[in-house]
DNA sequence: CTATGAAATGAATCATGGTTCACTTATTTA
DNA sequence: TAAATAAGTGAACCATGATTCATTTCATAG
């Protein structure tokens, strides 16, 4: 016998992977799923388009990795921020949802080709299984929030279900969306946006309570 | 000379045309525009596919009239259903908006395959331009009439174009989008759909008002 | 050094679906 | 009927972008 896989080639085999992984979502976070073709990200990562298919079945299941692992990112950081705010401590459900919707917008707008990606965008049939996933991952923790507040009397009856996909939509609207502050902005530079995020926020932390029934 | 242009060859030209454009609605309406192929456009409407460039200079534009021709249909159907809520009647804002998400939403929930294409559905550029303002279209209803709510103190204060088009995402989401009870739906077959449909838009109307900050 | 298995290469190939165009057919007027 | 003009045809063509695969390079162990 003369070979056998060892520490070495392994950890240069899943090397290659993740350089082709991370160039992918570097050409997604820049141009969207459409910039990341096979030999763009083949390109980027400094390898032979061929050699993507000795990483990944397809260049589907590539690209919804990368999906997968920005989604995991933005949705712990909405659960987070959730989370963050402590019941004990005196705070509400309002709270709670307040800082969910708080933390997609703001990470939406900083990120914005990127959520454009995730929310948005046309993306092929496997992927598109991977944004259902993180749909209803933000569903979930909308519907666990209404809930509560449900609970604690500080939001009105309602089908949580139905409102939370509703608030799903909402914000992937206004944020990402066609009608969106943003893809609709003029040319500013940035000077104003603060002040635009920040008043866009505000919006849609006041519609989204209204729209859970929350009486201050 | 030998040959002009009669009234009979006109209108028979005409008719091709028509019989494209009604070929095309058909196959979007059954299998979305991704059904609505240039051959089997052809193939429907029994011409063959070169014949398709003599009246369109390419299928985009095809395909984008028959969008913008679908989605006149509906807006106007929203337009009408909002403007018949007479406020000498006596009606309200509140009465306007009301009829108005009834009638978007019981007209996505019928005609479910166009309302995918129409709102969700992955579409080309040019598409996506007339899906635009198809969406601004109804964002500009809503505006109006909470505008118009505002002014008769039945709803809060608020960014009217930020609402409406949180409004558009919201009915975009839970009707057509993937969390939506239908695509989510189980084997049902239409005997209780007539109630789901019902709870959802009882849903949606109570969300959408509650939304707009109205005090009944 | 050499045999062996695996990784990398990248030009060639395939798949899909829109578009062209040389040619045929239809309609109209002299 | 002939000349003129336009509509219709459909196989060939093209563009895009994923995928394959014969070949080469690399790493390992005897």
């Amino acid at each position: 016998m003369a070979y056998r896989e060892t520490e070495r080639t392994l950890a240069k085999k899943a090397d290659t992977r993740l350089r082709l992984l991370k160039a992918a979502r570097r050409l997604v976070q820049q141009g969207g799923f459409a910039a990341a073709s096979a030999s763009a990200v083949a390109k980027e990562s400094g390898v032979a388009s061929g050699t993507i298919y000795r990483h990944f079945p397809n260049k589907s299941e590539l690209v919804a990795e990368v999906f997968r692992y920005a989604t995991e990112r933005e949705v712990a950081a909405v659960a987070q921020a959730c989370d963050a705010q402590d019941l004990a401590q005196g705070k509400t459900a309002a709270d709670k949802l307040t800082a969910a919707v708080e933390t997609f917008a703001m990470r939406a707008l900083l990120g914005s080709q990127l959520a454009y990606g995730l929310i948005a965008e046309p993306v092929d049939t496997r992927v598109e299984q991977e944004r259902l996933r993180y749909r209803f991952a933000y569903a979930e923790i909308f519907e666990d929030v209404i809930e509560l507040g449900i609970q604690r009397g500080e939001f009105v009856a309602q089908d949580c279900q139905i409102t939370a996909a509703a608030l799903v939509g909402m914000l992937a609207e206004s944020l990402v969306g066609p009608l969106s502050p943003l893809s609709c902005s003029s040319k500013d530079a940035s000077l104003n946006k603060h002040h635009e995020h920040d008043d866009l926020i505000h919006s849609l932390t006041a519609l989204v309570l209204r729209a859970v029934g929350f009486t201050s």
